[in-house]
DNA sequence: CATAGTTGTTGCAGAGATGTCACATTTCAG
DNA sequence: CTGAAATGTGACATCTCTGCAACAACTATG
């Protein structure tokens, strides 16, 4: 059954959300506010996280801007009636859905699943790694429906083979990527090719980068495991 | 008759504008959401999809960027007076028309309408991908009721083949085609065609723009990927 | 039926991308 | 510290892709 991480300062929303959620099967993880939230997400990512979009400290927009960095785990933010205006700017940085308050058990509870159906496609075939979404890593963007990377701003240009290596890289910043899963996602399947060969994308990636920008270090090799991209 | 996918979470919305679709004679398919939608249309693609833009509000965009990787079936978003920025996004996911909330139920038929009849030929044949509104890219002009195409105000004569693949490019300014997709755009499902095919296409569009304009450059070659129209 | 216009195909040359290798350099275990 | 293994790097041959032009088949039209 998916984890859902609910972050909230509101204890009550927290006690009451979760036993709704619980009851439907899901695996809850409760944070009370988004500091604490990204760092259990290292750890132990949940299947989708519902943010309350309005918290001390770290609010829910910063808290979702700062996950974008790593990882696409669908978010549901909660507002409040007169935060319309935020939604825009969530949704720029790619919220799922948004919930206003109050809200009725029955709602968020459809709300979760249809997120995740969405994003979990029933049917046997392999999650794609690969989604055509466009990507932000901290200075990197990448959008594969464009065929454009740029590294502060600045334009990169790819080759194809390049582009998917990188994308497969920039996906989960931090996370080691060996020689074998990086083929995998730059190529069809059953195409063989020499380890070396992705030491050779590696040089160029790097080489281009380093055009626009001398101190790109992005790209971080692992002895004997194989490369990742560096975490923000 | 033409069947029409409506979906929103308003079942109000749902309601009230079925029946005056019905009553022009449409058939219609309703979704309370972008994920259940999607998957009808597996089964049963509509030939016009009605999407509300905020249903949850990334639901609309999503659903539509979803619908737009394998189909190209025509698409009207709804949305509210203060999201005319959202117009904007939408025309490049490749929306083909916007209805503001609140909208009186013969304006929506009267858009519906020419929607379908842009998009069908009058005969039975397959609908071609091509929304056929009138479009205004930069200095680019093109409308397919009239067939009259003009680059800086310049008119310029395509052929039938030449305007749809035009059309097919200059939709989603920036957003790679492949030559797979242009072939979908330009022919009738089911008809395969050389790729080089497109290349001479390609190469006769850049010659009679050159004829009005030396400098014409916005038709640009990815290598290993396909071909765009530069973004504005 | 003739003609002008349109379209798909083909071959080739040039440009670009890619896989591999040889050699330099680095890393790591012992 | 030392050697083996892994990685960085530049060069290069090969392969792929694209632009182009010519041509033949096809279509519409009168």
């Amino acid at each position: 059954m998916p984890t859902i991480a609910l972050v909230d300062d509101d204890r009550n929303i927290l006690t009451s959300v979760s036993i709704a959620l619980e009851a439907e099967g899901y695996r809850i993880m409760t944070y009370t506010d988004g500091a604490s939230a990204l760092d259990g997400f290292k750890t132990s990512p949940p299947d989708l996280a519902i943010l309350d979009i309005k918290m001390p400290r770290m609010d829910g927009m910063e808290t979702l801007r700062r996950m974008r960095q790593k990882t696409d785990i669908p978010v549901i933010f909660l507002t409040s009636k007169d935060e319309e205006i935020d939604e825009l700017f969530g949704l720029k940085m790619g919220a799922d859905d948004f919930i206003r308050k109050p809200f009725s058990q029955r709602l968020l509870v459809e709300r979760v699943k249809a997120v995740l159906r969405r994003v979990t496609p029933k049917d046997g075939s392999a999650p794609k790694e690969t989604d055509a979404k466009a990507l932000e890593r901290g200075s990197l963007r990448m959008d594969p429906e464009r065929h454009t990377c740029t590294w502060k701003n600045e334009p990169v240009t790819l080759t194809v083979t390049e582009f998917l290596i990188l994308q497969a890289l920039a996906q989960r910043p931090g996370v080691v990527k060996s020689r074998n899963a990086l083929m995998d996602a730059a190529y069809d399947d059953q195409v063989y090719v020499d380890d070396r060969t992705i030491d050779s994308h590696i040089k160029r990636l790097r080489k281009k980068f380093k055009v626009v920008d001398n101190d790109f270090e992005m790209i971080e090799t692992l002895y004997g495991v194989g490369y990742r991209f560096k975490e923000a």
